[in-house]
DNA sequence: CCAAAAGTGTTATCGCTACACCCATGA
DNA sequence: TCATGGGTGTAGCGATAACACTTTTGG
């Protein structure tokens, strides 16, 4: 490699893309907007922005976040980088993509209607711009890996949650579905579950009990690489 | 988000970096180079360099790739982009990683001088500019996940090697040490590899017989996700 | 009392781990 | 013949998967 200096490179726009996953008790969501510029404008798009100089590129995507969440402190990831040369029609512009996960019932109805969008079910989702169905793929995907050793699924539930709730959205996650005895015993012999005393009485008339993750029980197990499913 | 188009936004320099691994049958060892520019010229690095503007980031590692080592389709994935604003002194520079597996024994003294390239043993890797070590962390953590589900190991074995070979290799990824019989009998029962009649008789006087990864019989297999360890 | 969801145990199978001896050969 | 690494089988254990009935309670 010659003595240059870094003036004779190319300078490239950057942006973030995140894939906002949510669970409503049914199916795995993603959410989508309504893109607000050309090319492309109108059609469903992931939430994106580009990157500032003076900004790291995981606070980029955790302003883009906020911006139409309005939401804090929520589970992110770097996903993957896009960076083929035709991916925008608009210009040589590489993305990287991170994958949230938010609690669906927590979120902004208003501010998400203020940016134009809406949660889709990752079974049927629209056609979207550029390789954006890719990264929502690579986002799935990832997140079935992710789950499996890590205690992230419980992002995407309320902070109590009943027993059946976290089955489903395992079920969800994976398109399966598990035996309900096996799951129960599995899961609680984590011991990373707390019961409380309450107790669920919506949708039955026994009423389930509700749970909390114990994150300081599983801080203390998380060395020794847990495995959650 | 306004109606503007990308002609406002900040353009920043993309670079890429490859963390190469390679395995001489003792340990797991990366190719380092000596930083040919400033800042810190002299300093040990991964090779890396700019990505272009004509040119897609994942050619853009291949070239730089081929630039190094003179050696053509080697196993090659991205691993993560590093965006701190402050993580290149020189300059508002992301880097995309990428991790290579290359056979170490056909690899080009030569070219390497050339670049002032040496490997270096995982255990005792030298100092390095910026956030390299960080990288070198990652990938290694990457390839302990990635060997465990994919047939990638061979990439850093000769085309024909025997089983001790082959153990020495997981060892050396995993920084542990397995059971022979055990290995030898998981390994086999995958039905991937295919014995050769030829022995390997330099470093025993009975010889070892020589196995070829068969990527037929795997990608036959490959639809259900084969465990690999 | 009945419908509807909650909660709970046992058994068979499979895969993993631990472990030790004989084999083939060149020197 | 002997030293060296190559090659092989078995038994115990723990995890997983399959499977169905009882409990609670509001209507």
């Amino acid at each position: 490699m010659a003595r240059i200096d870094y003036k004779h490179h190319d300078k490239i726009l950057l942006a973030v893309d995140c894939i906002i996953f949510g669970f409503d008790g049914s199916g795995l969501k993603a959410l989508l907007v309504k893109r607000g510029l050309e090319p492309e404008m109108g059609k469903w798009s992931l939430m994106g922005g580009f990157a500032n100089k003076e900004e790291g590129i995981d606070q980029a995507a955790a302003r883009i976040l906020v911006q139409l969440t309005g939401m804090d402190k929520i589970y992110m990831e770097q996903l993957h980088c896009f960076g083929d040369v035709d991916r925008d029609p608009g210009g040589r512009v590489v993305s990287i993509a991170y994958f949230a996960l938010i609690k669906i019932e927590e979120s902004n109805g208003e501010t998400l209607d203020l940016h134009n969008a809406k949660w889709f079910d990752l079974k049927k989702l629209p056609t979207m711009i550029f390789d954006h169905k890719q990264m929502v793929r690579l986002a799935k995907e990832r997140l079935q890996q992710k789950v499996a050793n890590h205690p992230i699924g419980f992002e995407l539930l309320p902070n109590k949650f009943t027993l059946q709730q976290l089955q489903g959205l395992y079920e969800a996650v994976y398109e399966t579905s598990f035996d309900k005895r096996n799951f129960t015993r599995k899961i609680l012999s984590l011991g990373i579950l707390q019961r409380l005393d309450e107790k669920e009485k919506e949708s039955s008339k026994k009423g389930a009990f509700y749970y909390v993750f114990d994150k300081k029980k599983y801080k203390q197990l998380e060395s020794e690489g847990i495995k959650m499913i």
